[in-house]
DNA sequence: TATGGACTTGACTTAAATTCTAAAATACGA
DNA sequence: TCGTATTTTAGAATTTAAGTCAAGTCCATA
């Protein structure tokens, strides 16, 4: 029961660059790679998925890097998780992204208790926006 | 942030033998298998482990299978996926129960919320017995 | 026009999930 | 009592997906 370490890079990426929207100024992959430890090679990867999301902007050349293309407080934890995992159920066939056949079906009244922790997870995350996670 | 298919297994092939508990029946691999739509080698394994865990009993033979080692209300669902698992955590450093550096420790903020959503998920169950998952 | 960075592709590594092969135990019929 | 079918037990091989790494290409800008 657990996060994709995908998620988690991408979360901490997006935190590092919420900390820096307010100047306006760009953090390039090996500056976020170092300060939060991620591999780069693998960041890279992920940062692209998050500029086709529509949540970075990326500049190319010396002095080129990344920034957040919205303001930290319109984006929420949950639609990251999702966008990099496809979604956020603890069990995915409780998702209500998409629905897949998972075999914890033939047990309603499990996939009934596991659907509310669904709901609970994805009521906290989605009201968790970047803005509050910078330090 | 999901749950591994093998405590899902797990899960269903309990609820199975919960629900034939009451006659002191047993059932084979090949049934539970069959009624839960799981693959049977893998079935196979995942018994072996719960057998070690001390939660069903086996017999060899033909008329063999497996039961229950304890009556289903004093099984819950929490035990269970930390036997398959090795912990529940939304993210693994967050567990109480091991502690493994992950990246997400980057950011205390963030931390702090999957601390919180683990502790629900937790709660909740560990307080879902078995008895309360029979149809 | 040279450089530092983003981008692209592909391959490697590891762990989860699944299948394969074979052995050991037991009930039952001949 | 013996043999056989049925079941669990065990280890290992295979497959698949996640995560990681390597080498090089493209592009803006100083």
């Amino acid at each position: 029961m657990k996060l994709s370490v995908k998620s988690e890079y991408a979360c901490l990426a997006l935190i590092t660059l919420s900390e820096m929207y307010e100047g306006g100024e760009l953090s390039s992959i090996t500056k976020i790679a170092e300060s939060k430890e991620i591999p780069k090679k693998y960041l890279e990867q992920i940062l692209l998925i998050l500029k086709r999301g529509g949540y970075v902007r990326s500049y190319k050349g010396p002095k080129g890097g990344y920034k957040l293309a919205k303001s930290p407080d319109q984006i929420n934890v949950a639609e990251i998780i999702r966008l990099m995992d496809g979604a956020l159920a603890p069990v995915e066939s409780v998702s209500s992204y998409f629905f897949e056949h998972t075999p914890i079906e033939k047990s309603p009244k499990l996939l009934s208790v596991f659907r509310l922790l669904r709901n609970y997870i994805s009521d906290t995350l989605e009201q968790l926006t970047f803005d509050e996670l910078i330090e």
